[in-house]
DNA sequence: GCCAACGTTGGC
DNA sequence: GCCAACGTTGGC
């Protein structure tokens, strides 16, 4: 069992926007980075916790507890001329982008930048590290934890 | 819009 | 394999 944050731009899918979904549950389209795609391909499993961030807006923070709901398997996007995020290098033999299906638990109160660096234990999450750009990043227990108890 | 950080690309 | 140029991310 481990923890992840995955990062979202609202404007793109949001918190709200998976939890209209059937099973609130969303593919997890559109990684487009190795470090990132390794870590649902080599450490995630299926029941893995999630803080659900948002990015890229007005007040960035974590706004949902979300599970892992899927193994990982190919991005579809990837083959799909249409899509922003297809990739004309990548072959369906051999698929170089995958995905996992994210399923929200539940939406929780923004827990924004300032709040999340100034908790004491939290210095070291890996989204507080100035040019974090990661959108997929480990959480240790302890750091969950404590956002569980930030949360209430 | 700015800019720091960092990933990717491609010439050599 | 090096590294400059370029593109992207994302907070502010």
């Amino acid at each position: 069992m481990n923890y992840w944050l995955m990062k979202s731009e609202p404007a793109e899918c949001s918190v709200d926007d998976v939890l209209a979904l059937p099973n609130a549950t969303v593919p997890w389209v559109g990684v487009r980075n190795y470090q990132a795609r390794n870590f649902m391909r080599d450490g995630m499993g299926v029941d893995d916790g999630v803080l659900f961030y948002h990015s890229s807006c007005a007040e960035p923070g974590i706004v949902g507890l979300a599970r892992v709901a899927s193994p990982c398997y190919p991005d579809p996007t990837q083959f799909d001329k249409k899509s922003k995020y297809y990739d004309p290098a990548s072959k369906r033999a051999e698929a170089r982008w995958l995905l996992v299906d994210v399923q929200v638990l539940r939406k929780t109160r923004t827990l924004g930048l300032p709040e999340l660096r100034a908790a004491p234990g939290l210095e070291d999450l890996i989204v507080l590290r100035k040019g974090n750009r990661l959108s997929i990043t480990p959480v240790e227990p302890k750091h969950w934890r404590l956002v569980q108890k930030l949360l209430g």
